[in-house]
DNA sequence: GAGTGGTCTAGACCACTGT
DNA sequence: CAGTGGTCTAGACCACTCC
């Protein structure tokens, strides 16, 4: 036999995928949901929890339990890699009209807002393997968040890491009122004569720490997508390392690998492989 | 003040960092640890489930709790995908004696097991979306599992789909006593003449269904990452869409971009951008 | 059977949000 | 202030594993 809770969440989520419960609706408190399961309030409880783990739901300290409504899904993709590589080709204004953020959500400028903390930081024994540098090497590490105006929780929070010695060939990199970067990361390491020859992006999931639910507005449970972005310049330098931690029922990471077309030998050679495997 | 049942599961994770507390270490009972904290049995659980969410530590009921050995994290890298490929032409002696899991894991072919089941079932209204085929559509449905025989948990679970009238072309796709498929996926669907174009990555996180917990073996609460794979071939057709769930603390997605390098005039545009930026 | 983790209860008290 | 969710308790009983 199933657990009470999961019987009553899925009960719950049943209610909530018909359209019984409507997005945006209060449901009943708990000690009401209580009485209508005949169960305990740890009981209810947990079944609650389940629910807002999935998203489905979400609970407001001191207002009650809503029906949550289904968010905005941003799509990150490979693409904009080069994007960002050809925006450094474009003047100024066209650079200031849009940026990255803005390309994957589909949201105007105006409705995006970045807060961004500057620090001098020493490179660990972890950042300097990725960095090939020495640890305790000075670092320029910027913290930064990218939100909607109209949504209260940030899509992301982030850390970028720059050699300091690297970036400080360009003062206007050290000095956090220059945020947004105008036109993006490429475009100010454009500025200090680096041109990127590829990304590494590295990508896994586990639960949110206390702060980070906090920060991206998630219920503890809900999963978030950690990625590492390795920036590696034409020299096969590593230039900069960002950390983004990312709501996962807010994000999808997209990515298209293009394989070498065969030439009309090879083709030939994949047909007679498979003339091969019919006499096995 | 932080919870009670954050302190307590600071202090424990402390001590399983420093290796106060070692690797595969039983710990003690719940009941202990509840009157070594003076908590509440409840209370203490819930330190304890914090923990198991992060994957520090194991609970296997009956037994104990335990402190998880750190597990073998794989790495999925794009470069698979084009050397899936390339091993299309190689003989088939040379496609059965690796396997993609295999490169991405390190780990010999007798150590890996592979479960397979196939089914048929018709395209619902989302898969179809992504076919660009009807609802409706009869499909050819395998679910499979990838597994090390050093440990009872597979790497991860999926599903992969498959136009069925399509792969019909040669029945020897329909049969799942050919699992695993030599030579992987791609060289499948060149006995059916296709050859790929490229592939869509997808990746989401959430936290695990109650099944997928077991089947992956960790704890409610460690996160999955989600990964649909669209494959696209040189037709633009989509041939297979494939959703894979991997146990978020055991796999890392790794995805490298190349950007197209400049020439030597668009150097030239960027240099005069910073220009433009230093009068600004 | 002894010991473990898993579920569940009834009730207390605290912290936050609105009016 | 009333109503909400958040934390915590002491204790009962069940399910599983191993001896």
């Amino acid at each position: 036999m199933a657990t009470k809770y999961d019987r009553i969440a899925a009960d719950l989520r049943q209610r909530i995928k018909s359209g019984s419960l409507k997005p945006g609706e209060r449901m009943p408190a708990e000690t009401s949901l209580r009485d209508t399961y005949g169960v305990s309030l740890v009981t209810m409880r947990r079944a609650l929890d389940q629910l807002a783990a999935e998203g489905l739901i979400e609970k407001r300290h001191g207002q009650g339990t809503f029906v949550r409504i289904p968010r905005q899904r941003i799509r990150r993709t490979t693409e904009r890699y080069q994007w960002e590589k050809d925006r450094v080709l474009c003047s100024e204004e066209d650079r200031r009209r849009t940026g990255a953020t803005e390309r994957d959500t589909g949201l105007e400028l105006a409705d995006l807002q970045f807060e961004a903390e500057y620090r001098e930081c020493v490179a660990d024994e972890e950042v300097a393997e990725v960095f090939k540098i020495p640890a305790g090497t000075k670092l320029l590490e910027r913290i930064y968040r990218t939100r909607s105006s109209k949504e209260v929780a940030p899509f992301g929070i982030g850390r970028s890491l720059l050699v300091y010695d690297v970036a400080a060939k360009n003062p206007e990199l050290l000095d956090s009122n220059n945020e947004p970067w105008p036109g993006g990361t490429q475009h100010q390491l454009s500025t200090i004569g680096v041109e990127l020859d590829r990304i590494v992006d590295e990508v896994t999931a586990r639960p949110p720490s206390a702060e980070e639910a906090l920060a991206l507005g998630i219920d503890a449970g809900v999963a978030v997508l950690v990625l590492r972005k390795i920036s590696i310049d034409t020299t096969d330098r590593v230039v900069e390392v960002a950390d983004v931690v990312l709501a996962g029922d807010r994000t999808e990471m997209a990515y298209t690998t293009k394989l070498r077309p065969w030439s009309e030998a090879e083709r030939k050679i994949a047909a007679a492989n498979v003339k091969q495997d019919d006499r096995a």
